[in-house]
DNA sequence: TTTATTATATGATATTTGTCATCTTTTCAA
DNA sequence: TTGAAAAGATGACAAATATCATATAATAAA
């Protein structure tokens, strides 16, 4: 079982800010686990007593909608936290995640962590941040769900799976998501999504390399999210 | 100028646990304001240095989409904290809050709850658990925006303002909000708003006194807002 | 490999929602 | 109190989006 204190990962995460101590006490009580692609972190209504610390993968937060729709919150790589929620709340999670590709995770008992947040305020106040900046985010998601339409939500969508997974060599989205995927993030119907996204390759703004997405046209995605 | 340790309002945050202590020292350092309905607590792009504590009114938070319509992501009354996103991030306010009646709230610099966050751990549990319902009601709120329909999401407003600021003797929600504030709620056009308001009103579910409204029918609401 | 299943694609059409125009009602300030 | 301005209401129409049907391509399972 690897050892946290000497983990690369909590670098990029809240867990940095924890001393060698906790880490060593973290690093006792923590189990790894490895998903297979398509298989769930956890589902709708678990009790996830923990967090999980994203140590190789990605996944899809999602969940369902009243209308039996489901729709992505979120997409988790390599690095992040996962279920910072359920330390603060008792209740049953109300999200799921499930894996986008294989996925290496550390899970870390609640208690743990509740302990190190009332012990730590630099590790506390790192997550406040954290939340903090995830609900800045989410306001943001809330104003463009209501406000933009499909298709500037689908432009805006691409432009941020770029900042957020990045481009390989050949400048190519380096996430691998199906039209389906697309279609929940956006909040659309699957074939909307389809349409929109065949127009935009008519266009020759992007260009589908495999499963995925290259951008071929940036400043012209960008204007269509602003509403041009 | 009032006690912080008197006053009542905090009971209802999570600055009730302060200790008595922490207390007097922020009455010290905070301000008093008095707000004129329809005037702005604070605008987009100002810096918030500190939070808000509702002593008595209500406000609307909003923000401007890229597509020039006003989105409100929330709605604040007596005794809630509004800013809490300042103390962590250093950045200008990307939202606006303008009273909807005449407001009296207290201002706490953030110099002051940030040494308590630091050296408080329930206080920070407290704000921590705050912003993780926080986190929770904003991704509800992104699924029902991206996956409900306008009329959907028009009797689910009505539903939340109705246990958000209760009625009053005669049934009457205790808020006054503009078809405008409405639409800007649900992420619609005025007159969207406006005609399935009309809908509702036709078929009796809901009734208007004067500028308010009272739900007559609030079963039928529910099987609206789940899509039936 | 062959077949079954799933994902992608596209047309036709229905529904929802937005926009523009116009009218009435309410509100508020002179 | 009156008149201008804002808010509310409604019709006509346009645009956006969902739904249903069907076809093809890709993928996984036997």
């Amino acid at each position: 079982m690897s050892k946290c204190e000497q983990c690369i990962v909590r670098k990029f995460n809240s867990l940095t800010h924890l001393s060698r101590e906790e880490l060593v006490k973290i690093s006792a009580c923590k189990t790894s686990r490895t998903i297979k692609k398509g298989e769930p972190l956890f589902r709708e209504g678990e009790h996830i007593n923990g967090i999980f610390c994203i140590k190789d993968g990605i996944c899809k937060v999602s969940k369902m909608s009243e209308n039996g729709r489901n729709q992505i919150v979120n997409l988790i790589k390599k690095g992040d936290i996962l279920g910072e929620r359920s330390l603060i709340t008792q209740e049953a999670s109300n999200i799921e995640a499930i894996a986008l590709e294989d996925m290496e995770v550390c899970f870390i008992p609640k208690e743990e962590i509740i302990e190190d947040l009332e012990k730590n305020p630099k590790f506390s106040m790192s997550v406040l941040k954290d939340m903090a900046n995830n609900l800045k985010k989410a306001d943001n998601i809330i104003v463009d769900m209501a406000q933009k339409t499909v298709k500037q939500r689908l432009a805006e969508t691409l432009i941020n799976l770029k900042e957020k997974f990045d481009t390989n060599n050949d400048g190519i989205i380096n996430v691998r998501l199906s039209r389906e995927d697309i279609a929940n993030i956006i909040g659309t119907a699957t074939e909307s999504a389809i349409r929109l996204l065949s127009d935009l390759k008519k266009k020759k703004y992007i260009e589908f390399v495999g499963k995925e997405i290259k951008i071929l046209n940036l400043p012209e995605l960008e204007k269509i999210a602003q509403g041009f």
